[in-house]
DNA sequence: ATAATTACTGGAAACGATTACCGTTCCGGT
DNA sequence: ACCGGAACGGTAATCGTTTCCAGTAATTAT
């Protein structure tokens, strides 16, 4: 039997993860991060890091993107629904919005009978440093 | 050295997996049409399902879906460039075009100096049998 | 046809990212 | 300070996918 906890702890990892988020306008993988976390002495165990990605993710203070190879990038973003401009070499990310696009992809689904409809939408490519 | 080969031969497991990806109109992992190739009496291994689906992925016959978990989906598509509408549950999928969010995403991308652009634009939901 | 060449096959092992386990640590309310 | 349970973190496991490599078979040359 699952227990779901009824309270969220602060704690330093939780504050470590936070501020080395803070410090970037990139995307990184949660191993990046774990690494960038180690190299700013900041000690927090490789689990911890996933845990606590996922906790913000939940929480929508943070969101992942998928890159076409698999693997989750994460960064700190706005609550507002938009989409993300990612640099495939260096991981800048720059959030966009689309009010066309959800339409679009809302009007396209339910022409289709489809319901409970979500979206996927990420635009790929090298920014100006990386060309 | 890797040995690149210069021709491509037609064996009975392609055609097999070729055969199998015809006789469907949804989009299916690698390991489900495994399955699905036993189940109809096609012995074909594992890892030629995965390495014939990535040959027609590149050869453009083909192309993969990612699942929001991760997992890569497979169906055959006709050439032009077009996006997926895909049942979470059962597979369904709906080629759609969308003429207007491609030139959103390259116009959004180009304000911000991006290049190489490529985008990934999937559409989920249950159809109407899961629903 | 037959032989020589080389692409293809497939089971097992390797892989990389992520998650589960579980004993230990430590936050927070009393 | 005490206690209960949330969080930690190292290790092992999982999952989808790829690599290895020795055996098989499709093509090409003789």
């Amino acid at each position: 039997m699952t227990t779901i906890p009824n309270t969220t702890r602060s704690t330093r990892q939780r504050g470590e993860v936070l501020a080395l988020l803070r410090d970037t306008d990139s995307s990184h993988s949660a191993q990046q991060l774990h690494q960038m976390l180690r190299e700013r002495g900041a000690k927090v165990g490789l689990t911890t890091v996933y845990r606590t990605l996922q906790l913000l993710v939940d929480a929508g203070e943070a969101d992942s993107t998928r890159l076409p190879g698999g693997e989750q990038l994460f960064r700190l973003c706005g609550g507002t629904h938009h989409h993300h401009l990612v640099c495939r070499r260096c991981g800048k990310t720059v959030e966009v919005a689309g009010p066309a696009v959800e339409k679009w992809a809302d009007r396209v689904a339910a022409e289709h009978g489809f319901t409970d409809v979500g979206h996927t939408i990420e635009i790929f490519g090298h920014c100006t440093d990386c060309a």
